[in-house]
DNA sequence: TTTGATACTGAACGGGTGTTCAGTTAACTT
DNA sequence: AAGTTAACTGAACACCCGTTCAGTATCAAA
């Protein structure tokens, strides 16, 4: 045997994706094997390389791919005026996104130490930009005088620490409603950023 | 050769939980082989089988060790009377000993997943057990009426979360000394759960 | 000083690892 | 229908994996 019937690269391309994030996920980027992808794709471990130089880059890719939309879901994301409203938009659009990608969210947080130096710097600087997002709206709020903050480096951190977490418990279908658990870590956030 | 002058099994059996500790906080369980933890500790693979029956045993032993000796600590932290007090003393508690062990708390959250199922189920419960101590803590003081709190099981959770984050940036000898973390995550808190 | 327990070596076991590539078949182009 | 390109196989490469074990050197006790 050697090419199936019915294959196409713009088909396998996104399965090897779809299964490698679902894999490394779930049993981590050491503990997955490339035959182990391609079982799961329904293909030899050797057609992995049509699609990839090798096992890091493939891990390289999702981790870029999530970053770039991650960065651009918020730049389009709505915000509205002032700094109330903008953190407001930010811990929605958090929570949102998070738990619509609970994988590659994962991924990106946990196995960031399996890229080289250029790499881990790449991802690692994007990580920065979005948690600066995060901190311009608080640093705002502070000069502003709507939000009483001792360290908005920290409270950066501590926020975005805070819901991140989400995915850790959340599950569809549960006791609550993702609008729910929007609304109550809004509350909380604002509270903690009160005066 | 065979026995090393000077060896004996209360230094190596040490040595080589430390190490093993070490190894797999910063590269992953997977990703850590029986060849690297012997020669970290300066030994051959063979040796290690004196110590543990097998790799996942030894990953067990130091999150059980861990998870123990957190239990432990907690019951004996001081705490003072109240909702309020108790749960500043969570919270101080939770930073302090987080950041003085960020190799096994990393562990312990990450690595979970390499256990087999009866050992996982062990060390899940006792942190739901660790868990259920600060939710205790919130249901208190919602129904004395010191909190104001939509939903003590998430508000645990997010507390946590928030509060565990601090491993993952705080650096000794930096901008923020411990005691100052202490306080601002603190400050956080009390505004978080109040009215 | 002999003896037995303790701590470790070094080689081996079967099997899995990432990666390469010549060969083969399906799909597309002319 | 013929020729070309794209997609994939299956075997092989050198190496690393967790684990076992007979043999050996050191330590502690008598």
């Amino acid at each position: 045997m050697a090419r199936k019937t019915g294959s196409h690269s713009q088909i396998t391309g996104p399965k090897i994706r779809a299964q490698a994030q679902q894999l490394f996920a779930r049993h981590g980027f050491a503990a997955v094997s490339m035959r182990q992808i391609a079982a799961a794709v329904g293909v030899q471990a050797g057609a992995l390389y049509l699609y990839t130089p090798d096992k890091e880059a493939l891990l390289f890719d999702l981790l870029k791919t999530h970053m770039d939309e991650l960065l651009a879901a918020w730049a389009e994301a709505p915000r509205g005026t002032g700094p109330m409203a903008a953190l407001e938009a930010f811990v929605r659009f958090h929570i949102g996104f998070n738990l619509s990608r609970a994988d590659a969210v994962f991924l990106s947080y946990m196995e960031l130490r399996n890229l080289g130096p250029e790499n881990f710097a790449m991802i690692e600087s994007q990580r920065r930009a979005y948690e600066t997002e995060l901190e311009d709206i608080l640093k705002a709020g502070q000069q502003a005088g709507a939000f009483l903050i001792p360290d908005t480096k920290l409270a950066t951190m501590a926020i975005i620490a805070m819901l991140t977490g989400v995915t850790t418990w959340f599950r569809e279908g549960g006791r609550l409603s993702r609008p729910m658990v929007e609304d109550i870590y809004w509350d909380m956030v604002r509270k903690a950023v009160g005066a």
